[in-house]
DNA sequence: CTCTTAATCAACCAATCAGTTGATCAACGA
DNA sequence: TCGTTGATCAACTGATTGGTTGATTAAGAG
């Protein structure tokens, strides 16, 4: 059993987070630079207790973190945690992609490939 | 009636297949090569038809596509589906990191760099 | 202290999702 | 044909999510 280095759903409270629009926006937003939740608020036709939600989704994801600046709480976002992403994805397309260039070769550089639909002929 | 083609809803389902940990396990389990409904089924405690919908998801997020072999229906992980992912997460890692170089830069190269609106630890 | 700003907490509602059971379909094999 | 296997469809339940309104904390500014 692979051991998580993070909370052992870390990876589902990530992608859940970036399964919402606004949060992607906000993600997408968080990448120019760190910004407060009314900042954050802004460009959505929503209050700002529901941009607090989406703030904390992000945070308990692991995604972004938050410091202290007076009143303001800025939201900052982490590059690491959204490479830990890309890392696990890349894991299972690469083996994927490696699979597909071996089938490839035994079928021929020159055809065009269809899509590997089966692999095993019945007994 | 499928106007499935890429809708801007494309990203939410695949991030939200991504976050459920069966769904991860049988993409996982997919990269190593294609698979039927009662393979992916195995290693769950959860019903055949519970783990036709997981697929489902996956196929609906077009993370996987389905192909008809006799009675068998194997399920095949699409690996560009996934570099879709990781490209839209890198867009804008790219661009936090770059960000960050460039604020390591303006403080100096030898100066060893805090989130730039510092966390302040809780006493 | 009072007022304003920034943000969160709490309770609630509508919609959605994971999982179940039971019935049905589709493709073989005898 | 019948029976079996692989897989889906349909309806239902329980839990969770996204959103709201209203009250509350925290930190200045006057």
């Amino acid at each position: 059993m692979e051991s998580d280095t993070q909370g052992p759903d870390t990876l589902d409270r990530a992608f859940m987070a970036l399964a919402d629009p606004v949060r992607r926006a906000m993600v997408a937003r968080l990448s120019r630079g760190d910004a407060t939740v009314n900042e954050l608020a802004e460009p959505f036709a929503i209050t700002k207790q529901a941009v607090s939600k989406h703030i904390q989704v992000l945070e308990h994801a692991g995604l972004v973190t938050r410091s202290r600046d007076a009143q303001r709480r800025p939201v900052h976002l982490d590059a690491a945690a959204l490479e830990r992403l890309t890392a696990w994805i890349d894991q299972y397309r690469l083996i994927a992609e490696s699979r597909f260039r071996q089938l490839d070769q035994l079928l021929g550089a020159g055809i065009p490939h269809e899509e590997q639909t089966r692999k095993e002929e019945p007994k």
